[in-house]
DNA sequence: TGATAAACGAGACGGTACGTCGTGTCTTTGT
DNA sequence: ACAAAGACACGACGTACCGTCTCGTTTATCA
């Protein structure tokens, strides 16, 4: 905190980067993340304690960088396809489809662990949180409004919804659940959700 | 964990009790939830660390139970009142209504701070997800269970509507956009929400 | 310390105390002194821990009274004959036997742990140390004063000399073997002592 | 005791070593050993507990370190004049001389303390027990051990008597009074040991 | 290409808190 | 009324990590 006189990221060591990166995911997984430390960490990574206090401030901070760098991994194996939205013109049957693997990523044991770790640090730690928000969430998120103002332009969302809003009659109530274990998680219940938050719960 | 010989519930100092969960919840307000410790609450408490392990087993367990017991209290001092729900016939102004409350409840700091270390813990620790959920937010839950049945009684709620995911639709966003900073909370928020909800996002 | 209100000795439970001394010298014997602890008696003894509060005054003490006890129970058994010191005439001949007997004595294991654990104790503790002199020592080196005051009489040891202190001659030197390990302990080199100092050092 | 990877000596911090030697020595002598405590002795120093469970493995080998450094401080101060012994000629003579100093010693406060913790704990642990055996009182036996062998030269002494037993005759019935309290210590006390252990207790 | 300055591994350090154990006191319960 | 049982406040134990701080030892730009 006292002083930070600016290492010289020019000079940082990519192998260590990596290293610490592979050795906190691996320990969090493997133990849970408050089993997990900074000296484990170092020593998992053959590292110095100090390269990770130079170039990180908490634990979390480097879990989170650790856990972006998976996803931009994945996505660059993946050529980016994560990040597109289906628009097949039936909005019921896209978002159905985008929740279902949705679902199927929250139950891959390889992002559950880091990622509740993550989400609950980020619950109590609100900076935290809204870095977490800003660069984990928020893309996705931006998907559905396209999706949702697309919908708006062919007549099948009122004009007047706000898409913003609207998103998270989906996505809430399946990340309570996830976050919070109030409930199954599956494909009939997001199908059943889409469904309720398209067409209202009134009579029609 | 080694061994529990099953201490004396009925020695139990009831004094010692009272005196830990007022430190518990005074320490996590003052200096937040990861800086409380069991020495310091003991210390506060004027307790031995002992007296605290004899009867829980973690920080969390002793919040919890400290935070169930503040809300019993309040229960007490309030005549039960917050377990009730508004049924006017109308029922889009009960849900807002209520909702309102909520979201006024969501800001009272001093239920902020614990609440917000619980639920953090309960993401992460399962087992304790399970009983907070349990113990604080299923008997909520089922009054909002009960008023959409009497709804669907009136013809207000379509019968094939499942209530258990249709609160959903109203309590999760909220519980969202507070866990995980998502977005701000306001009663104009939740009114909305309840329109969206009410009556779906496709022109009627 | 505070309150002593003299409890009343006569009702005492004898089965109790006798509890107390078996299982203290068990403990000692299979843990060692210092990991034998008044819990652990009280729980082996199967008697409350108040129960050896309210008599003894701390751990070095209930093991002198449970060691005296013992060496009164061998006397009883055996017939008082360990107060005895042979007198044959034969000054030199009586102090080596005496002596050898002590040898076999220091190493019976039996006696070995607690002896030394009170001794150590009584380096320490001023007070227990001459409680244990008064009512454990004393008795044995009297018999020797007796002997050599007989052995001035028949005129095998010089008037002058003072038998408490001709006495240290012989008991001392094993005793600090004994204790301090600074050397082997046998019958051979009490015999030497016996010799040295009857005849001293210089020629004759 | 389950892992020692070897600490690295030569990053040890010689401020912390002299801090914790004094701080033991302070303690025993102003609290007594029993009281003295590992933390206490940590805390006074200015030091990690850890600092100390690093380089020592209990109280007892801290408080012979420090101790043994004190008598090497001492000796470097007073130029070795410690390791000496008197040879004038006069056996008697200088054995009186040697004890007279040996008896002030052990009434010196500053050594009273800490050198029967030591004792006693010697008494009971084996191993510390021929550790300080071996470091702190063979050197100076030795010189007496010397000095015997010098006075068979001169013919002061009968050539068969075996030295270091001899020397056990003047040592051990001071050692033996100091530990255990068994007797008063004063000049003309070892005056005497030293004339009867020379001439013997017969008449010549 | 060799000097020099940084980042690096290693790990000792002063600390804080952990969870356990034993102390000596006090209270409850059974007899 | 006493003794067993054991909860209690207290304090020390020995361990684990924290975050800071040297230590040499690589590296990797610049002189």
């Amino acid at each position: 905190m006292v002083k930070q006189p600016a290492p010289d990221t020019t000079r940082r060591s990519e192998k260590s980067r990596r290293a610490i990166y592979d050795a906190a995911l691996a320990l969090v997984g493997e133990v849970g993340y408050p089993k997990t430390t900074i000296e484990g960490i170092a020593a998992r990574a053959g590292v110095g304690k100090q390269t990770i206090y130079r170039w990180w401030s908490s634990k979390a901070e480097v879990l989170m960088e650790a856990f972006l760098d998976l996803g931009e991994q994945s996505a660059h194996e993946a050529g980016q396809e994560s990040y597109t939205f289906p628009d097949t013109g039936d909005l019921a049957a896209d978002l159905k489809a985008v929740l279902r693997a949705t679902v199927d990523e929250l139950r891959d044991p390889r992002f559950e662990v880091p990622s509740r770790a993550l989400a609950a640090e980020g619950v109590v730690n609100e900076q935290l949180g809204r870095e977490l928000v800003a660069k984990l969430l928020q893309p996705s998120l931006q998907l559905y409004v396209e999706r949702l103002r697309s919908a708006q332009d062919t007549g099948a969302v009122r004009p007047e919804i706000d898409p913003r809003i609207a998103l998270e009659l989906f996505v809430s109530p399946l990340a309570q659940r996830w976050l919070q274990h109030t409930g199954p998680i599956d494909h009939a219940y997001t199908d059943t959700l889409v469904d309720y938050a398209l067409y209202g719960l009134t009579p029609r």
